[in-house]
DNA sequence: CTCCAAAATCTAGCGGCGCTAGGAACTGAT
DNA sequence: ATCAGTTCCTAGCGCCGCTAGATTTTGGAG
């Protein structure tokens, strides 16, 4: 027996449960992950700790669900890259789209690739944003195949991408050649 | 006035350094970053969780001194795959002993690249094994300039293998691709 | 050999962490 | 109006990084 207050309730669980991703992000946003406590959080949600703990398993959990929706906000993103291009041009909308995607969201960037525990990735099971998004990339990638395995040659694309993402937010590479890397690295996968 | 007594315990301390720093490095080997707490690192070189404050300003500066640690070893590795090797061969030869470096030293790869608070890289300051390594990546990328500039090269090169190593040790790349996706890369950046 | 300042080291504790047991407070069908 | 069932909070556990202050050890001076 389901009454109206049952799905009343409902409703303000689900609101709840968004409410706790989306104050995590805007707290890791702010201040770095660091700054993303379970009392802080707690606080900021106007509920007590163990509230926090009746919508997710452990903080980690939280976090896979920030990383989650910033999947699906990368698949957006590099969609509306590719939208409309001509295939010549894809792989350089996609790839600047994604390293400013990288670039503009350094919280949930971090989330989704250094922090997310185990969101399950190279297999059948792995969310559907997740794999949407690297459909993408395999889609602008695709163009410039030339007989080589698609798959592959995407793998190794993101994984430029990803790198220079990362080592670039490390101050790793030299500030000055900046401008130069992704031009070099679409060269390199265009040849 | 210094006396022999002070040269002793000053060679003492010395010792106790770096023993701080192999066992950081042992546990985190051991059982991982999380595990190399202050207290179980003072119960592992059998002194109280104080002394390692009068070696080292935090614990972020533990794991720096083990990041420099890895640095080196890079640079060991780094040159002896490349070391008589015929120009043609280098870039191979690099490029798959630093694969294998962050496959087989996970940790160490962490401390250096995911851990490590403020090593600067980029800049004159960044100390020495840290520059010299990547020398050695600049030599075996030279060889395939070909009118491109080599730093720009080398970086994007650098971000391609970091990119490679750390998202294939997340399980975030395909394991029946493992084999390939190497040989594609050196593909790309002889071409 | 004894003394005793200086150096080295430890004990104990602070505030904060992730997480949870157990009880209080609220809800809504009877 | 009652009261089972649900929701939520208080309080606390064991751990963390880090440090103040007491204690022990050291080794040159008398």
């Amino acid at each position: 027996m389901t009454t109206p207050a049952q799905h009343r309730r409902e409703r303000e669980r689900a609101q709840r449960h968004q409410l706790i991703i989306s104050s995590a992000r805007e707290l890791a946003d702010a201040e770095g992950w660091d700054a993303v406590t379970t009392r802080r959080l707690a606080d900021r949600i106007e509920y007590s700790q163990p509230v926090l703990y009746s919508h997710f398993a452990d903080k980690g959990a939280i976090i896979d669900a920030v990383a989650l929706q910033g999947f699906t906000e990368l698949l957006e993103v590099l969609r509306s890259a590719r939208a409309g291009r001509a295939d010549a041009d894809q792989l350089d909308a996609v790839a600047g789209a994604y390293l400013t995607f990288a670039d503009e969201q350094p919280a949930l960037y971090d989330a989704m690739f250094t922090l997310a525990s185990d969101l399950p990735f190279g297999t059948p099971e792995a969310p559907s944003p997740l794999r949407a998004a690297f459909g993408e990339l395999l889609a602008a990638f695709a163009v410039h195949a030339a007989g080589r395995d698609v798959h592959v040659l995407t793998e190794v694309g993101w994984s430029a991408l990803h790198g220079l993402a990362t080592l670039t937010r490390a101050h790793r590479l030299r500030p000055d050649l900046r401008d130069q890397r992704l031009p070099l690295l679409l060269d390199l996968l265009r040849a």
